[in-house]
DNA sequence: TATGTTTGTTTAGAGGCATTAAGCAAACCT
DNA sequence: AGGTTTGCTTAATGCCTCTAAACAAACATA
């Protein structure tokens, strides 16, 4: 199924991966408004109009560089988390956190990108929920939700009651729960969201400079919040290293 | 002191104020890219360049418009506080904080401007901290800070022992604090800052449409965020309405 | 009141960007 | 060997920011 590489094939894949990394650079050298069409063309060598012969927008070209580092972002996280064994849920909850907020705080330029590049929401249609940038988006939510599901099926931590949980959240949350198929219930997932924006919420405020009024340094406000992540969890918080 | 108003300097406020309205709808009707110097000028009834009799640049009427925004945000906000007698601070400040989403989710355009429009944190020496952009946005955090002062001063919320509270944040805060002048230990100054910090973060994720994978009305979600800030801040929590 | 300055405006223009169109040459396939 | 696909180029359109030059009306004042 895998076209057999020719020649063109190779020469076609190895000039889309030198354009990402040229939008790339110019990105975190120049910030983001320095990503177009024309001066990534021009880093490439090439001229202006060529570039449309590999990505067909500005737009799309924006897409795929987001995709690249979710999956970056993602990967990661991943790796973070297989450095501990999967018996010790706590510490590759937090390995994966940690990674999260390092990679973040190291690549702050492509964090906020992440968050600034429009994503306008649900206006065109179904949200094109096949791009590789959505694809890539819910994969990196995966990272966190999968690990949370694990925890569960071996240490269930406690959840609001079916009383106590909004009945819109429940109707919000059971296409979603219907989609993921996990095996997880609706409380807890709840649960599992909850902490997941408060961890990407302290992030993207950090990244975008909203807290640098007061914070210079958010790393012990991140731990904070693993803490009581953690006791939400029904988590042994540990401290980093 | 105040320049008495000559014809011109009337005629000159209106226009300013009739660009900064043209801004905005352009804003709110098409989106952020729309507002453009051109556009704005046309939509006004001058000629491109005239509009730099008024902004120095576009860079500084998307600052103005920002602070219109965090100025409208702040009042409705101090309003809304306002309607409820100073004896009772949990009802201040929740009416507060749910004008804050209540504007955020009515003006989600304007909100999301406040957010994705350039902060690029302290790059520009000491952040011209002068700016209107930059006095609107500190007026703006003072409501939700003031009222954590004022509900110190009657009634203290506990805080973080001295000894759990991480050196570094104190050091950091330290300067902050000073500058604020307010009568608020460091501590609880933490504390605020943390509440804070979840009530805009989640409204961050929010508006930038972060979360409509899962959820499509956060309304109940920003209400167990009060009520857990209700609990941090030991008030009496009460559902809206 | 006559004169000079300030202010609001316009058109022209430079330089950049996204995007489309037309054309050319090399690589590929048959 | 010939036709097709692919990568690339230059032109060209229309938008944008911002500067420069020119002009007229409003203002201030001697």
């Amino acid at each position: 199924m895998t076209a057999q590489t020719s020649r063109r094939d190779r020469l076609r894949r190895a000039t889309l991966a030198e354009i990402r990394e040229a939008a790339r650079r110019l990105l975190t050298t120049q910030g983001s408004a320095a990503v177009t069409i024309n001066a990534v063309a021009r880093e490439v060598g090439i001229s202006g109009p060529a570039l449309y012969h590999y990505f067909a927008s500005h737009e799309e070209l924006v897409a795929a560089v987001t995709a690249d580092f979710f999956q970056e972002l993602t990967t990661a996280m991943r790796t973070a988390r297989d450095a501990h064994a999967p018996d010790s849920p706590a510490a590759r909850l937090l390995a994966t956190c940690r990674a999260m907020r390092n990679w973040a705080v190291t690549h702050r330029a492509e964090f906020g990108w992440i968050f600034a590049s429009p994503v306008p929401g649900p206006p065109p249609a179904d949200q094109r929920s096949d791009s590789p940038r959505s694809l890539a988006g819910r994969d990196f939510e995966l990272v966190f939700l999968d690990q949370v599901e694990a925890l569960w099926a071996t240490n269930p931590f406690p959840v609001p009651e079916p009383e106590d949980l909004a009945a819109s959240v429940r109707a919000q949350l059971t296409p979603y729960a219907a989609e993921l198929g996990r095996e997880l219930p609706i409380a807890a997932l709840h649960v599992a969201l909850s902490c997941w924006i408060r961890l990407y919420g302290l992030l993207c405020m950090e990244v975008l400079n909203q807290l640098s009024f007061a914070y210079s340094d958010l790393e012990p406000l991140f731990e904070e919040c693993l803490r009581d992540i953690c006791h939400t969890l029904a988590l042994d918080y540990q401290p980093p290293n």
